[in-house]
DNA sequence: CATGAATGAGTTTTCATTCAT
DNA sequence: GATGAATGAAAACTCATTCAT
């Protein structure tokens, strides 16, 4: 039988087999078993590559962070045309927002699993922390040019965030037709830019 | 504390020691006997009650799906004023939502545990889509008078529904200040009437 | 299936089951099935009644000590005719300790594996310490009169021990015939007596 | 470190790391894996040297005895000079008893370790019986010119290592101060001679 | 109704052993 | 001779569920 001496590679697969057990069952009704089976491994191996249960977790959310960020960084590759309007550039994003994570199903099914164990695990929401607030921080300074006040755009950046989470739950959710969400999420993109260029009006009104 | 004889008295007492157990554990990790110390019933009860386990989750489901529906009727009740300005009302349909069910803690927590749950549990999926039905057709309702057309005003109406749960999530997970929450959602409440006023030139952007 | 309402005998019918095993195999070998195998009962009501293996070992050393400690009283009982020669009580009593101890062949095999439990194990040791210290005490007191000196006569106590304990050792050990050792052992109760009496001159040979 | 390039040394090299381990935990607690760390070597190697973990017991415990055993031979090479007074070269012998046996903590430890194992493996049981065969023999000679009696002399010397075995037990087990067991062996050693001499009152006794 | 003893399936984890490289 | 990936048996432990009392 081939031997493996990739050691990454096959942390990689363990993790990939997680993945695929996620979208069947939770973490805690997917045994180490159910894992190996997916990964076309030994049980006993995911013990050589790690050494708990919880630490398939901890490096799966990891995995799955990093995804997300590397989803940040790609769209923001092709989208470093300088001297863009910044306008275009924020609808741009939440274009890419939109197609590739917020409608994302699988990724959103994770992302919900994610927050139920962040809800009792304390390094896990650290993680779940960490990861948004690059969103936010994002945002944020792609704000920062048309609202002004710094604090009041973090306000606006996160609750635009915040949003996204809320449809990408709703997508999952509920049975609404695919298409609206789009569409929802489409003049959003839009919305969000008169949203912080007026604020002022919103903001006397508080 | 005094002792429901009536078996539907005991059995909620038992729903709300599973309440009491969310707050610490997950679901899958709470046992039939930390539910029943939490109650202060001799274990074996449970199963004389419910069924099994999972139906315990069930009934539980609904005494929560119930609560948060008690919510909505608590407020029509109280706001069942014939005349009253429908933008005002709106208003103050948001203010009570942000207080009393996107920024209540423990019920955030809970709506995230069922949430995960429902990701696997088809049954609980349907429960969770009629309330979020309901709560998205009264928002409806109340818009149509502003905005006018029907699905465009209920794609508002879930938008709206969405963002309240993206901020009821961050609002847990998150360690933001709690009065940045208050001050975002507050500015919402405003927003949101003039995001459906005026929903015509976002469409005609769109 | 009847029901037990006996804790502390089902707890006692555990703890004999795990000291047959022991007469086959080391603790560490003896699985918890095999103790429940031997109690004629499932494995898992081994985890009702003790929390864990360890619990079950601790608590069956603590039976073990609390024999032994028995037998100790058993002795003074009978033995507590006033007046009786000094002389003549600690001959009965190393009478009593080979018959019934030191050549008890089961007990000396567990008290050989408890022994090595003891190296690792910390609590048990003290347990065993507490032990031979009464053992040692009880027979310093008994030769105090005879020797006069404490600080002497508690080491020779501890010798006198000691050496019982290494004959219960080599008893199991070695294959040497049994009377020779009731032989050594009914020798040594009469010459411990002359070595408490006269240990001046040994004294002055240190 | 050097590293032994043949095989005899490579074995050593693990028997040795196996004596390190066992001063921290039980043969059955300690891994191949383990043992493998302590000699710096690759864990699969120790089934290239030993056919299987218990292989490496038995080698280890062969090894362990054929240290014992160098320890008399190591004595009488330096004691050898004929003429000598057989009563000094008893004393002389107790007091490197003492010193490099009894009270030797690594070594005692090893060897209730060893009488654990025995309990349960015959094959283990019958080295210990030649090694302790080899002691008491070696002591009745030498107690023979002085005792008399051989059948006598030799049970005389069974207790003698009995007691030295009950000593090394006490001397790991109870946390006596270690001066008193020097003190105790010292006259020990004495005593043996004069009981070995004039064991006639004793027998008369019996 | 209430209790808690009893059951047995299922889970994570450890580990000696094998063997391709 | 080494290495370390891979295997599978067996272990301790948990727990929903049942049921005699």
């Amino acid at each position: 039988m081939a031997r493996n001496n990739d050691a990454a590679g096959k942390k990689i697969q363990i993790l990939q087999a997680l993945d695929h057990c996620l979208q069947e069952k939770s973490f805690d009704r997917t045994s180490i078993k159910d894992i190996a089976r997916a990964a076309g491994v030994n049980h006993g191996l995911l013990h050589y590559y790690f050494k708990s249960k919880e630490d398939i977790l901890i490096n799966y959310i990891d995995y799955v962070m990093d995804l997300y960020k590397s989803m940040l960084d790609e769209w923001l590759k092709s989208n470093s045309i300088p001297g863009m309007d910044p306008k275009l550039r924020i609808e741009a994003f939440f274009e890419f927002m939109s197609e590739r994570v917020t409608l994302n199903k699988t990724l959103s099914a994770v992302f919900i699993e994610i927050w139920e164990i962040a809800l009792y695990n304390p390094n896990v929401r650290t993680k779940l922390q960490r990861t948004y607030g690059e969103w936010i921080g994002f945002l944020t300074n792609m704000l920062i040019p048309i609202a002004g006040d710094p604090a009041l755009t973090r306000q606006i950046a996160t609750a635009a965030i915040a949003f996204l989470e809320g449809m990408a739950l709703f997508s999952i959710l509920l049975d609404t037709d695919a298409r609206d969400f789009h569409e929802t999420l489409r003049g959003f993109g839009k919305n969000i830019i008169s949203v912080a260029e007026k604020p002022y009006p919103c903001r006397d009104a508080l």
